[in-house]
DNA sequence: CGTGCGATTGATTGTCTTCAATAATGGTGG
DNA sequence: CCACCATTATTGAAGACAATCAATCGCACG
């Protein structure tokens, strides 16, 4: 397996040949650095560019009218932050780096010419960014009624599971830079409140969150009381690696 | 203007060219009845024939653990049920019919054919599913952090610049066979809610429902007190006709 | 004329927010 | 290396909004 994020990304989505292999790595060339907190495109803009994370964490977000931020995907590397931009001009959101980041950025002829010379790879892009929508619906469907019990532990299982198929885990942890804030931003819930979730989450040995890293203790028994499947996903390789 | 719902739609988001209305048209020959309550797809299956909704009003929707429905998305006439479907096998979501519809029935061959012949349709096709993506967003951003008021306001004003696109609206009126129980489901609130939230939206004179009838009475109020935007629906062509 | 679904209203309970204060953590410069 | 500052985490108490439980009403339809 390669360290490049976007082929391990896509593998999980999808079979790719050596040759569309070669064809995602080369979208891969003008990699710059983004600082922590810094946005990488804007809402209301035209971003010239397409943007794929290869290192760190980002979040997509809309400043509601009274100042507060809402948060709608995370971002990990192998992760596409605005492949729609080429046919949506305006950025309807915001996407803000987390951490300090490492991101490739892509001219939008890259993206359309793969479309004729690699049409295979063209549709893992799709199947990637139509997983997108299924993870934003089921955003929406475990925002609405479940409790906040649920729905923050249902977020760190699919952090978990998204950040095992880029190879981010071991020994059931992972590298977790988020803040309790935007832990909240993500759920639709006060800090105060998260942080009294994620006591309840220790407590009953389901998930620990500690100097920045997360520790999923029984992701079996997460499952079963956040009513977390990861079925929405779409994965092949499901299974339970560390 | 042309009568036919797809049309319509697909102008309101993308221009055509004559050749590419009769291409569209011409995926309307298959159009059967679904009746009310029933699936037009089911969660888990993999249909072998996309929808488009020609008449009627249709949902998305999961059911919970606990029985509870989530509709995450409503469908007008002019919508796809899922174009998705041709890359994602299996549905993660079921769509049923919440009135008596007119449904195409299209073949993926069709459709994929579509990209080879009609390039600049394709294009809409996709900017339109990009749209439902952006639909979904609103919806998570709504429904987070906003109250109840703000939720339903919103789910009418949105439903009624989408209807309007499809000449569904007359007179700052709509058919709207939504019951408080589906709008509740679409919200996250129960049924009970719902109706008090009706009952002070009509109150305050921004919106009216009575037989069926949506009566949107003060559009510009409904925007600022339930912060509905409709910029998020990408639409070249909102202004203030009824 | 009953039957069933949807709408309406009331009373009570519970979850999450808000406000507030303090403790831990991490980074920076002297 | 330590003091200082900003940020994040933690805990408590009070209040608000929506859920829940429960009952009634209205209406369409067989």
């Amino acid at each position: 397996m390669l360290h490049n994020p976007l082929l391990k990304k896509l593998a999980s989505v999808d079979h790719l040949t050596e040759t569309e292999e070669q064809a995602a790595m080369a979208l891969c060339h003008d990699v710059r650095a983004i600082p922590r907190r810094k946005d990488i495109v804007s809402e209301g803009t035209s971003p010239d560019r397409i943007h794929i994370i290869l290192e760190g964490w980002a979040a997509r977000y809309n400043v509601l009218p009274d100042g507060s931020r809402r948060i709608t995907a995370f971002l990990l590397p192998g992760d596409f932050c605005e492949i729609h931009a080429t046919v949506l001009k305006k950025m309807d959101h915001s996407i803000i780096a987390l951490t300090d980041c490492q991101v490739a950025f892509v001219s939008p002829e890259q993206i359309n010419s793969i479309a004729g010379s690699t049409p295979s790879l063209a549709r893992a892009f799709w199947r990637s960014t139509l997983i997108d929508e299924a993870i934003l619906r089921r955003w929406l469907v475990k925002g609405g009624r479940s409790d906040a019990f649920e729905a923050v532990g249902h977020l760190l299982g699919e952090l978990y599971v998204r950040a095992r198929l880029v190879g981010l885990t071991s020994d059931h942890s992972l590298e977790m830079p988020l803040t309790q804030e935007e832990i909240g931003d993500a759920t639709g819930l006060t800090p105060v409140h998260v942080n009294r979730v994620l006591k309840r989450l220790r407590e009953f040995e389901l998930a620990t969150i500690k100097g920045g890293t997360l520790r999923i203790n029984n992701i079996e028994a997460l499952r079963q009381e956040s009513g977390f499947n990861p079925d929405y996903l779409h994965l092949s390789v499901y299974d339970s690696r560390p």
